[in-house]
DNA sequence: TGCCAGGCCGGGT
DNA sequence: ACCCGGCATGGC
């Protein structure tokens, strides 16, 4: 993946809490449509957590409208805002400190916070290691048969640590953060595709509602 | 035109 | 402990 794409150099965001806003706004929907609403976030409240915390609710619902979900993200997003100014001073690095299973816990306690967007959070937006598992993800292991149907999102974690612990540790963060990131774009290009394949061909476009695959394609096509 | 997107929560068995 | 509906906009 590190030959076709390069190094990713993610996560997209210019800044830590940019970060962690982002990852709570791209909850089952297209970056595309989380930029517009990062963007009308930047213009009213210059992403400061104080700021956008002042804003009220409908204005600040009608500034995520572009992301969808407009009503329950701004539940989350106030929710989260007000653990970091309140607990931790509106100070992301206070938020962080600790040892990042500690750190995971007081995230995923915070309303709207599940494990992806925690793990987001800790990887791109701190220095802690926790791998994210996505829909990308699961739909790519699937697919090569590295994972059960029914494995969880702690399952297909530990399938990815364990499977990177020969990296050196001074590499690791960096790998892993590059590691999704190729994980994501090669799910884009399933989808994009829309290829016919069959099992034995991996890069089969993979929708979670797709039909069962063909038992095989009798080796025409590859991607 | 309908299906899909980098989840998560709450109420029902 | 699961299972499922709800949430909503923009792209293809």
């Amino acid at each position: 993946m590190r030959a076709t794409h390069g190094h990713l150099h993610w996560w997209p965001a210019s800044s830590p809490i940019e970060v962690c806003l982002g990852a709570i706004l791209t909850q089952n929907t297209s970056w595309n449509n989380v930029e517009r609403a990062i963007a009308n976030l930047k213009h009213a409240a210059s992403i400061d957590p104080r700021q956008l915390l002042r804003l009220d609710q409908p204005k600040l619902a009608a500034l995520l409208k572009p992301a969808g979900y407009f009503n329950v993200k701004t539940r989350r997003l106030r929710s989260f805002l007000s653990v970091l100014v309140n607990e931790f001073d509106a100070d992301l690095e206070r938020l962080f400190a600790g040892p990042t299973q500690q750190v995971r816990k007081r995230l995923l306690g915070i309303h709207g916070i599940g494990p992806e967007t925690a793990d987001s959070m800790l990887l791109y937006a701190s220095g802690h290691l926790s791998f994210v598992i996505d829909a990308y993800t699961k739909r790519i292991f699937l697919r090569h048969a590295w994972c059960p149907a029914e494995a969880t999102y702690s399952d297909l974690q530990s399938v990815c640590v364990r499977s990177l612990s020969h990296t050196p540790r001074s590499a690791r963060l960096d790998y892993w953060r590059d590691y999704h990131a190729q994980l994501v774009m090669v799910g884009k290009e399933y989808c994009r595709k829309r290829q016919p394949r069959c099992e034995r061909c991996p890069l089969r476009t993979l929708l979670p509602r797709s039909p069962a695959l063909p038992r095989d394609c009798g080796g025409g096509v590859r991607s």
